[in-house]
DNA sequence: ACACGTGTTGGAACCGCTTGCGGTGGGAGC
DNA sequence: GCTCCCACCGCAAGCGGTTCCAACACGTGT
C-alpha cells in the first residue's frame, strides 16, 4: 500500500553534498546557486528518480495545482465540450480539474453557501452561467482567479460566442429565404449563460427590424431547455391561429424536438416549415439539420489557457473584454424557402 | 490574493476550548473522544466555516479527500451522464472529484506514465474502459481503490449492466417481431469496456441461434463510436447482396447514424427496415428510436457509493462480483414487423 | 593590510494536520 | 475511603518541502 520507500529532498540533498535548502533551490531554478552545485543536485536527483512530494510543496506555500471547475449539466453535450477543451489546457499546464456540479437550484445553492471548493483550487472557471450578486461575492471571497467559458460574464476575464451575432446569422439566413413569419423557441435554462439579457432572442427582434418585418411576440415562445422543451414549443407554435413558416430555436436539441413535434403532426421538414438551432451537435450532422456552428471545444480550451494564463501573473489587471470566437452558419436539410418543395 | 486568512484547525481547536489533537480526532470520527467534546469541535468548526487543508492532512498521513475520475470521452452523453450520477455521490460523502481524461492513445498513454493522480487522491473511478494488465499494474503502484463504473471490469468492483443481457432484448424483440435477417452494427471504439469480450455482439448471436436462425457473419459490420461510424455501417450493410430487415445497432447514437444512411437511401424506418440501439439517450426519445434502456447516471451514483464504502473500509476484501442495473426495452417507432407498413 | 560588498550555502522556522505516548481525573471495586 | 483502571485529552514529533536570515568565503577598492 505505501508504495515503494520515497526518496525525499533530503535523500537528494545528502547525495549531492549539500544542505535540503540548497537542494531546494537548486531544482526549483532559483538564483543564487552556484552552477556547478545545481548541476549536482539535478543529477543527484536524476539518479535518485526523485519525484516531489506535491503535498509538501503546497504546504510549504505553494499553489495547489488545482483548478475548479463549476459546471450545471456535465451531461448535457455543451458542458461536456466545454470540460473537454478545459481538460487540454489544464492538463498541459499540469494543473488537476476538480468538477463540481453546480445544475439545480439546490446545489448551486449549496456549492456557494459551503464553498467546498474553499481553500483547495488556484482558480475557479464557471462553465455557461451567470452568476448573481451574491454568488459573485461568495466567489470572489475564495480570493483566486475567475474566468467564465461559454458565454460572457460582465464581472470576469470570458471566452464565448456573440449569441446575438450567431442569432443574426440564423434568422438572416431564414429571412433570405424569403420567410416572413418566423417563431423563436427561446429557453429559460436558469443556468445558461445570458450576455446582454438574451442574445439569440434579441437577434430574432433585430433581423426583423432590419428586414422591415413587424415584429409578432406570440411568435416567441420560451420552454425549458432540452428536446422535449422544443416538441412543447413547437406545439405552442403550431397552435396559433397564424403559425410561423420557420422556426429558430435556441439550441438543436430544441430544434430536435421541435422537428418530432412537426413530423408527428404531420408536417414536413422543411417543406411545411424550416427549423434551424444553434451549435453544431453531432446529431445536427446526423438529423440534417441546419445550423449555426460554434467552437465549444475550443471555448472550454481557451478558457483553460486564461487560468494558465492567469496563474502566472501574466493577465494585465482588470477585467479583459471577452473574447469571441467566431460562429459560422451550417446549411442543412431542414430550411429552404416558404411552400417551396426541397 | 491570499484571500481572507485562512481558518486552521488550530482556531477551531481554541474555539472549542480543546487541543489540536483532540479537534483533529473529533473531526476524524475517532473513538475515543466524549461525545460532548465532538459535538463541541463539531459545532466550532461549523461556525468557523472550516475546511481542512487537503496537503496538510495528506502530508501527515490522512486522505486527501479526492478521487480521481478516468474518463474516456467527457463530452459523450454516455459518460457525462455516468459522470453527474459519480459527482452526486462523491459530493455527498465531501470528496472532491478529479477528472481526468484519458481518450486518445496518446493521453492514454501520458496519464499510466506519469500517472498525474498519484498520491494526490484516495481511490480512483475508472469509467467505462478496460485496462490492460500493464495499466492494472500502474494503477495498482498509486495504492489505493479503484472501481470501475458503466461496465464490468474482472479485477475491480464495477456496476454495470449485463451488455449481453441488454443485445438479447433488442435481438429479442427483432426476432419476436419475425425478423430473420438481422443485421449488427458493431463499435470497435478501443476505450468503451469490453465486458465478456462483446456482450453485444455475442447476443446477436446468441439470439439468433436459440431461434434457430443461422447467424450469417457477413451481417455484422464493426465500425467506429459515433452516428458516422453508424451511418458507414449501415451503409456497408446495404451493400450485401442480401441486406437485412432489421439492424441492431451498439448504441443510440450509431442507430442514429444508420438511420441517416436509410433516409439518404430513400428507404423508410421502419417499414423498409427496423433499427434498435441500447441507451435510450434522450435524443432517442426524440427521434422515435425504439432502444433498450440502460440506467447510466444510477451507474455512476452506485460506483461512487461503492468508492465512499470502500474508503470507509466497509467492503469485504477481494473483488466482490460486478452490480449489474437491469436494462429495459423502449418501444418506440423505428421497429416493425418485417415488410409491414407500421 | 583592512573594511566591505557580493554570491553561496546552511540552519531553522514554519505550512496545517495526524498520531504515538504520556498524563489527568473520576468512577468502580473492595 | 483508597487503590486501580481507563476513558479522555494534550504534548510534541513528525510528514517533505520552501524560504527568511545569518554565516561564510572570496574579491575588490583604498
Amino acid at each position: 500500500m505505501p508504495g515503494p520507500p520515497r526518496i525525499t529532498l533530503d535523500d537528494v540533498a545528502r547525495r549531492a553534498g549539500v544542505s535540503t535548502a540548497t537542494a531546494s533551490r537548486a531544482l526549483g531554478d532559483h538564483p543564487h546557486v552556484a552552477a556547478a552545485t545545481r548541476a549536482r543536485v539535478r543529477e543527484a536527483a536524476e539518479e535518485l528518480d526523485y519525484v516531489a512530494s506535491p503535498e509538501a510543496t503546497r504546504l510549504a506555500g505553494g499553489p495547489t495545482g488545482r483548478v475548479a471547475v463549476l459546471v450545471p449539466h456535465p451531461s448535457r453535450w455543451f458542458f461536456g465540450e466545454l470540460l473537454e477543451g478545459l481538460e487540454a489546457a489544464l492538463r498541459a499546464a499540469d494543473l488537476d480539474l476538480v468538477l463540481f456540479r453546480v445544475g439545480g437550484p439546490e446545489e448551486r445553492a449549496a456549492f456557494f453557501a459551503r464553498l467546498p471548493a474553499r481553500r483547495k483550487v488556484d482558480a475557479v472557471v464557471v462553465l455557461a452561467f451567470a452568476v448573481d450578486e451574491i454568488e459573485h461575492a461568495r466567489l470572489a471571497s475564495l480570493g483566486v482567479d475567475v474566468v467564465a467559458a461559454g458565454g460572457r460574464v460582465a464581472s470576469y476575464p470570458s471566452v464565448g460566442v456573440d449569441d446575438h451575432v450567431a442569432g443574426r446569422q440564423a434568422m438572416d439566413h431564414l429571412i433570405h429565404l424569403g420567410h416572413r413569419r418566423i417563431g423563436m423557441i427561446a429557453v429559460e435554462d436558469v443556468g445558461r449563460l445570458a450576455p446582454d439579457p438574451d442574445g439569440r432572442t434579441s437577434a430574432w427582434r433585430a433581423a426583423l427590424d432590419d428586414a422591415g418585418i413587424p415584429p409578432d411576440d406570440d411568435l416567441v415562445v420560451t420552454v425549458p431547455w432540452g428536446g422535449e422543451g422544443g416538441a412543447d414549443g413547437m406545439a405552442r407554435l403550431l397552435g396559433l391561429r397564424s403559425p410561423p413558416t420557420a422556426v429558430f430555436a435556441h439550441d438543436d436539441e430544441t430544434a430536435l424536438g421541435a422537428i418530432r413535434t412537426l413530423r408527428r403532426a404531420g408536417l414536413r421538414v422543411p417543406e411545411d416549415l424550416s427549423v434551424i438551432g444553434v451549435d453544431d451537435h453531432p446529431l445536427a450532422a446526423l438529423t440534417d439539420l441546419t445550423t449555426v456552428a460554434q467552437p465549444v471545444r475550443a471555448q472550454g480550451r481557451r478558457a483553460g489557457e486564461l487560468v494558465v494564463a492567469g496563474l502566472r501573473g501574466e493577465l494585465a489587471d482588470g477585467v479583459p473584454p471577452a473574447e469571441l470566437l467566431p460562429t459560422r452558419l451550417v446549411l442543412r436539410g431542414t430550411t429552404s424557402p416558404p411552400g417551396a418543395p426541397r
